[in-house]
DNA sequence: ATGCATGAGCG
DNA sequence: GCTCATGCATA
């Protein structure tokens, strides 16, 4: 009664992990390599591993107009604009933007007819604040904190949903996101450099977005095709506090830990692995959990320059209980994690000053979650 | 919004 | 077997 695993699913790749034989995206290149010009990839000077793994999506196949329902249509903030999406030619909603989008990038749905001119001059939006200085060489933690906030703001003002932004990626750029990784791009749950990876290609698509006044472009959901996915397994509360407790003693745990620990918490070696592997990976983190250990001491003062690289390289070594000033480095969250509605913002924010304790844990280290299973 | 999972790439 | 990017499924 520990773990509800739904299916008595051993491994996955153990006998018959059955997952459709479905052909990869035959898009073996870079996705970025790909982008229109201009985008001189802020990573590329970063990354100095000799190779990027980079999983490569599916690609845009074909365009297929796809928009989202009008949810979050009343809401407090200032209607600027009647419907955020138009429906591609069904009409041509007021333009909030209303200003011309140039670089003749426009999907061939809109412009209906607001292209009032197409000002080759300033590739921002011309009304808008001229903020940023594009800074797209390395961008620092401020910086993608402060996009990643002002991305979401836009988004949302736009009338666009996550999902629509992860799909309008694939049709505009070719690669495709889902609605999670943008979800986890504006909370700022990615690591450094895939912020930086992520960052240019929402900010193209915000231009697009900002200056088409509604291209409900997206194509049609190619997620879960076919590969059968292991039953997500719910791991309880109290095998989860005791993972936590393990974590802070080691964090890389050996395979023999793990069997032994599978054993001890009746849970499979696999599931154990992979928590762990998560786990890691949720401390490499921008806004990585805040876990209140018995050692929870900031020793690491270290502010990580544009060429910084958020875990220095030092993994959890052995005393693992320092490296955690990503709090105080990104203190400026007046994020509304945990919230019910997702598409909403306060019309006025907390001031942005001293308002924000220098730590604001999502769920501060909470071992045991409230998880009504 | 996030927990558990997959898979490429790399030793 | 790990890291890392990414996402299905779910809370």
């Amino acid at each position: 009664m520990n773990i509800v695993n739904s299916q008595g699913y051993g491994h996955r790749d153990a006998h018959e992990m059955k997952y459709m034989p479905q052909q990869h995206a035959p898009v073996a290149h870079n996705p970025w390599v790909g982008l229109p010009h201009s985008e001189p990839n802020p990573w590329a000077s970063m990354h100095t591993h000799p190779g990027i793994h980079q999983d490569i999506k599916p690609q845009p196949s074909e365009v297929a107009l796809h928009h989202r329902p009008p949810h979050h249509m009343g809401h407090s903030w200032q209607p600027p604009v009647s419907s955020p999406y138009s429906l591609a030619a069904s009409n041509t909603t007021s333009p909030l933007g209303h200003h011309a989008a140039a670089y003749g990038m426009l999907p061939p749905q809109m412009h209906a007819g607001h292209l009032r001119e197409l000002h080759c001059e300033s590739p921002v939006t011309p009304d808008h604040h001229i903020h940023h200085e594009v800074e797209e060489e390395a961008p620092t933690s401020d910086d993608l904190e402060a996009f990643a906030k002002s991305f979401k703001q836009r988004r949302i003002k736009l009338g666009f949903t996550q999902a629509d932004v992860g799909l309008a990626l694939g049709t505009l750029y070719g690669n495709v996101f889902s609605q999670t990784t943008i979800c986890r791009f504006e909370a700022l749950q990615l690591s450094f450099k895939n912020m930086c990876k992520l960052k240019p290609l929402l900010q193209k698509w915000l231009e697009e977005a900002d200056s088409t006044t509604g291209s409900p472009t997206s194509i049609d959901k190619i997620a879960a095709q076919g590969r059968k996915r292991k039953k997500r397994t719910s791991i309880e509360v109290s095998v989860k506090g005791a993972l936590e407790q393990h974590f802070h003693k080691q964090p890389k745990p050996s395979a023999q830990e793990i069997s032994q620990l599978a054993d001890t918490l009746q849970l499979e070696k696999e599931v154990v692995r992979v928590w762990f592997c998560n786990r890691r990976q949720k401390e490499k983190r921008m806004t990585p959990p805040i876990l209140n250990g018995p050692d929870t001491q900031v020793v690491n003062g270290t502010t990580p320059g544009p060429g910084q690289q958020m875990t220095p390289t030092s993994e959890y070594g052995q005393p693992r209980s320092v490296d955690i000033p990503r709090e105080l480095k990104y203190p400026a969250y007046t994020h509304q994690t945990m919230h019910g509605s997702p598409t909403h913002l306060p019309p006025q924010h907390s001031p942005p000053g001293p308002l924000l304790s220098p730590q604001m844990p999502p769920h501060s280290v909470a071992p045991s979650h409230t998880i009504t299973h």
